[in-house]
DNA sequence: CCGGTGATGCCCT
DNA sequence: GGGCATCACCGGT
């Protein structure tokens, strides 16, 4: 793992904030397809809207793993979700990718979300960017550091350029300010109410 | 532009 | 069997 990613191996909430700005390379179609992360959502064992909270099953059991492995989860009968595993090993914490902004490989996105009518509209939501970097549960507990999806480090995003809000989709610890995304980007899914991070 | 809702599978109680 | 870290479509504004 790169050294500037160390961050991984700390709280989720820090990291939820540090990934911003970082990347991801998937290879698809022979293709590298290269996407910047630009809204994230933190759980924490301790947080009742985590799948972590019970303690490990089956499904969760990556989510306690090592930092920066991918615990990728289906739900609602069609649509998965992929996080980025943080904090050290017997603790249950990830990080939701909530939204990318493509950055290469437009075409192979789009060609992969063809209902989506626009570009800003193809990975802006966890279900989405999942389709579009064909993320699925063959990719549950990878290790990001390897091909077919890596993660990058990338340029910080300055503090001022960081929205912190409630999480989207729950329906407990619904207060917890731990969505965090890059402010005016087009790429966020969704705009609920903006503070300063 | 917005809110409501159906689709649909699997995990956990 | 309940509920889900979602999406796309529909109809009313």
């Amino acid at each position: 793992m790169d050294k500037r990613l160390d961050f991984l191996h700390s709280d989720a909430v820090t990291a939820a904030e540090q990934l911003l700005g970082c990347y991801l390379e998937r290879e698809l179609d022979g293709q590298k397809v290269r996407v910047k992360i630009v809204e994230t959502e933190a759980y924490r064992q301790d947080d009742e809207a985590s799948h972590s909270c019970r303690g490990m099953t089956e499904r969760t059991k990556v989510m306690f793993g090592p930092a920066g492995h991918a615990y990728v989860y289906f739900t609602y009968g069609m649509h998965y979700c992929f996080n980025i595993v943080t904090g050290p090993s017997g603790y249950g914490a990830a990080v939701l990718i909530r939204a990318v902004e493509p950055v290469t490989g437009e075409n192979v996105i789009m060609r992969r979300r063809n209902k989506a009518k626009s570009i800003t509209q193809a990975t802006n939501g966890p279900g989405k960017l999942c389709q579009a970097l064909d993320i699925t549960k063959l990719l549950w507990g990878h290790d990001l550091t390897k091909p077919p999806l890596v993660l990058l480090p990338g340029e910080p995003v300055a503090k001022k350029d960081i929205a912190k809000a409630p999480r989207i989709g729950i329906s407990r610890a619904m207060h917890k300010p731990w969505r965090f995304y890059i402010k005016d980007n087009p790429f966020v899914s969704k705009i609920h109410y903006t503070k300063e991070a």
